[in-house]
DNA sequence: TGCATCGTACGAAAAATATCGTACCTTAGA
DNA sequence: TCTAAGGTACGATATTTTTCGTACGATGCA
């Protein structure tokens, strides 16, 4: 098998489509209107851009949506944590050539990495055996 | 400050730059061809839309180049370490709001990372203190 | 009923990325 | 000297992603 190749179960979400993924994750089911509230809190969308956006979302089976109501409600398919992990081996691999432990290197040495956070991965650790 | 906002030190480099960066981080400062011919070994892509690439990547500060002989020598400006922290970064803010420690839960927790690299991780936390 | 409000659908424009064709210069060697 | 090989420059095109305008259907209510 060729090198760089990835593995498209779902096909990776765009930048502008994580945006709206996050807000999902972060408070469940939503209209287009409740989301695009959310993005505007960050910069200026268009309503009908994020309204399109979900729908390709929902083309590209990444999110779906209950119609029964006239204001569709929209879903992730799949969780944030199975998401996320995908993105996460996605990264490793390209940038860490699959090391984990390599990407934890940078990641406790990155001074923006606080003590309490390595203090708690250390517990994380004793607490895995 | 707003929530999402992310510091464009440098641009971020897109996918197709991303791949050239590390071929030249794996061999060091490159010519053209050379970091074509590494890419066709994954995937077919023209000579010039390497050297365009590379062209462009200069334009925007992330390469510079020798351009003393005929054929240019690119080298990245920033060292690896210091892009990937940059991207690292990103990647934790984004997805894990900068929190570190879940970042890492997740790798532990991913079935990919293997027993070795999370006997890495341990013994590279305990020499840490 | 009439209309303002709020919803979706969808094509098309705009912007960002990626790829390539062609022009043209330099060098080496027959 | 002439030519083939191999280099850069750069505009143009293709593709992907993002944004938006417009059409039009539902609903609520004066």
């Amino acid at each position: 098998m060729k090198n760089n190749q990835v593995d498209h179960n779902l096909p990776e979400p765009t930048k502008a489509e994580l945006e709206i993924l996050q807000v999902l994750w972060e408070f469940g089911p939503s209209t287009v209107r409740f989301v695009n509230e959310k993005l505007n809190e960050n910069r200026e969308v268009n309503y009908t851009s994020t309204l399109k956006q979900m729908q390709i979302l929902t083309e590209k089976g990444i999110l779906k949506r209950d119609e029964s109501q006239m204001k569709h409600i929209y879903i992730p398919v799949e969780a944030e944590e199975k998401t996320k992990v995908q993105l996460l081996d996605r990264f490793v691999n390209t940038l860490y050539k699959g090391s984990a432990s390599q990407l934890m290197m940078q990641l406790l040495g990155n001074e923006k990495t606080s003590k309490e956070e390595i203090e708690e991965i250390k517990r994380l650790l004793e607490g895995m055996e």
